[in-house]
DNA sequence: AACTGTTTCAAACAACTGTTTCAATTCTAC
DNA sequence: GTAGAATTGAAACAGTTGTTTGAAACAGTT
């Protein structure tokens, strides 16, 4: 075989364990007893845990953000100069992630579950590789967003895109947090519905009115928090 | 004086250190070095680990669902037996957690950052101590919506429930992730404007119009994923 | 056959984890 | 002041962590 299939093997089982158990709780000799190979391979073949997290998501983010240029070459070619309709560029960069987050056989769906919880992870050396590993995507999708919502401020389009993020994170990392709303499980559906759930929800965050104090900070009333009093530091924590 | 001032700045430390490297990275000799007490002073005052963190978002969590709960039941009252208007339930709902997230003097901002990374936790026992502090609220919210949304199927509110709280998850988790999305750090501005900001894109998302398939499984095509080939299980990996 | 570089294996390593122990100290009430 | 409780302190506990080691097994080439 021309690669190790030992890799393979690892790779596989962190992924499943990753995602079931987190980074720092996933241990180097669950993974190796999981995959069935020695504990040391861990180390031989990719020279260390951090190392071995980097090589794991690189095998899948460098595909999917592929993908999504992709998608959005093919849109930007035949529209031509023509401005992109924002539900066809949300659908590029969304559909594709879905899409794999759906894809149970091949793994894609431990994946994604485990991207969307990585995406606030707090350990440095993660975000900062999350960070460069999506900068081209995510610029390349900024400026088509900007230029087909010609209204909508700069900054705006920013954070709707954020809030945008935060919402596939917890579409795609499943019914496990969904059932903390939910009291009764809900019945998981196939993917398609998910992601026309989804996609109908984002578009219209996306086209939603502008908040009135978006521009300028006028004394608009509408959408100031509401007044609560301060949050206790010291509650009652015996009886 | 009445409770011993150890336990506070244990609490107040481990909530800064939880929130900036995560659960299990968090040592207890991190902890109790910087709240400058024992060692042994974390398991005198809280019996564990896992206790101390149970407390931690005990005396946060219980106070936060109780104004959600109080604002909501303000509405209810006022409304009569009229419907309430869904944007009064979402702000009774996030308004008041988003002023907990913005209060960054009284730690309110450290705390709502790490309950928003801790919802998608896949360590057991915080999942389930945090369906358990969420069950009542959630419920209460979860049927203002129905009765404020004759027309959305149930299911449908949920799964867009469930969005709204990623949105918010990623709003107050702040620049941090955001920066991934903006190659320039955002100006990160008081509250008001988030809030603002977050409130019209959830009013936007909860609004939107149904998706086509959401009730009956007719053959619509819109919003069905875009094709895509399989994700790669084995990725050039080498050169 | 013998020699090559690569991969596997069991065992050990030092460092760190949460938790206990028990004496020393401080606080509280009589 | 003194007895008794509550709290703190330094040290040790048993267990686990990621990583390293050096010998053994394997593959392919001449």
């Amino acid at each position: 075989m021309s690669e190790s299939d030992t890799r393979q093997r690892i790779l596989d089982a962190a992924e499943a364990l990753f995602m079931e158990h987190g980074f720092e709780a996933t241990t180097l000799r669950r993974i190796t007893s999981s995959a069935k190979v020695n504990l040391a391979a861990v180390n031989y073949h990719f020279g260390s845990k951090d190392a071995l997290i980097k090589e794991l998501f690189r095998r899948r983010l460098t595909w999917l953000n592929e993908q999504r240029l992709a998608a959005l070459a093919r849109l930007e070619a035949e529209a031509g100069d023509a401005p992109l309709k924002p539900s066809r560029i949300l659908e590029a960069f969304f559909g594709v992630a879905v899409t794999m987050a759906t894809d149970s056989a091949g793994g894609g769906q431990t994946f994604m579950r485990l991207l969307g919880r990585t995406y606030t992870e707090p350990s440095a050396f993660v975000r900062n590789f999350l960070a460069e590993e999506y900068s081209e995507a995510v610029a390349r999708f900024k400026t088509a967003l900007v230029k087909a919502l010609p209204d909508v401020p700069r900054e705006e389009i920013y954070w709707r895109f954020h809030f945008m993020l935060g919402a596939m994170s917890y579409a795609i990392s499943g019914a496990d947090a969904l059932n903390i709303i939910a009291g009764t499980p809900l019945a998981e559906d196939d993917g398609g519905l998910l992601y026309a759930r989804l996609m109908t929800f984002l578009l219209g965050g996306l086209r939603a009115p502008l908040p009135s104090t978006a521009a300028t900070n006028s004394k608009a009333t509408t959408h100031s928090p509401p007044r609560t009093p301060r949050a206790p530091r010291t509650a009652s924590s015996k009886s």
